[in-house]
DNA sequence: GACGAAAGTGACCGATCGTGCTCTTTCGCT
DNA sequence: AGCGAAAGAGCACGATCGGTCACTTTCGTC
């Protein structure tokens, strides 16, 4: 069934593309199934429904949010050199893995936050699991390690300026957002490895 | 015709709160007119259409944003007092007034971030008047003022430090998000006022 | 090259979408 | 009280929604 899987695989990254700029929700199967040359009944042969579909595209993203941002890290000392590369990482996933729609990760966490579910829950276990590593890098800053609590507080930034980034540079077009994030997360670093026990 | 205007803005209620949990392209006349009691046809007497609706919407979020968060701090004197009171009434307008949702302008600012058209435009028309008055009480934390740049990086902090609110406290089921934000704001505040010119 | 399974098509279903139409009820004013 | 206009109901429309089914084409394997 190699044929089988690579349709698979382009129903998802075309469905995808569409959830990260109008939302997973308004993502038709007339759509995608038009964008991937495919007649509508065909993608049941991938998928048993809607739903089924859309755990599969959120699945996905978050297996290419991983590869892309944490995953080439772990070759990096830990604490700051990981710590930069993810935020890097996370940056230029963003601006150009996703480039008309920005990071694929905020837009389904911010549009499912507020709907129980199965998304939700699957977004809330990989993104726990994903802080939970970070957080361990953040500790890793200082020897001793940092307090649980300074490195919560350290990674709610962290994930904050990524927000902030998105929101400046597509809603408010502010090109230069990037390196206004950088600098921010630069600032952030100094502050969290030098601070007082 | 005191009437229509009352129903108008109970039509702009239901529809708002509704936008804010699944999304403003998600919500269906049928569910508007059922839940303010009214036919689907009767809604029409209100709004042209439904993107007529959709405007309506965003401008009344927007208006009711810039009455709870930036009106009341206009009373305190310039500089620090106004932005903890605008930080504060934004923290406390999304997690009192949006219990069940969040703030809904985090959530239409993303949803259309990159669709082009009227909603967006007035998006990014409000949310700019509103941040270039915060900006002018950055640069009134010093005197001389702060240089716009160093303006500009700390509301994208400010900024940041809402989403990652939201993101911590509604998708990740944060009940200390709130404590978290307000301490990061602070030491922003403290940074940004003693830094060296 | 034959054959079974996988992949894909086209027609169709009931439900719901946004929206127009005509008609009735209700309000606001003199 | 009466009258014109505003507010709202009811119905129907074409389009599109997610989904099913019978059928054909294509693939992978012996």
């Amino acid at each position: 069934m190699r044929k089988g899987d690579a349709t698979r695989a382009r129903i998802i990254e075309a469905a995808a593309r569409q959830a990260a700029i109008r939302g997973l929700a308004a993502v038709s199967l007339n759509d995608v199934a038009e964008d991937v040359g495919l007649s509508k009944s065909g993608l049941f042969k991938h998928f048993t429904s809607k739903d089924d579909m859309h755990i599969a595209v959120v699945e996905a993203v978050l297996d290419r949010f991983r590869d892309f941002v944490r995953t080439p890290a772990q070759a990096l000392p830990p604490g700051r050199p990981r710590l930069e590369a993810i935020f890097d990482n996370w940056l230029r996933w963003g601006e150009n893995e996703w480039a008309d729609s920005g990071c694929p990760v905020n837009q389904l966490s911010i549009e499912f936050d507020d709907q129980p579910g199965p998304v939700r829950d699957l977004l809330r276990a990989r993104l726990g699991t994903f802080r939970d590593a970070v957080l361990a890098e953040f500790q890793a800053l200082r020897d001793p390690p940092l307090a649980k609590a300074e490195a919560q507080a350290a990674y709610f930034q962290m994930k904050s300026f990524i927000f902030g980034h998105s929101d400046a540079r597509r809603m408010m077009g502010d090109t230069d957002a990037a390196r206004t994030a950088r600098a921010a997360f630069q600032a952030l670093l100094d502050r969290t490895a030098k601070a007082a026990a």
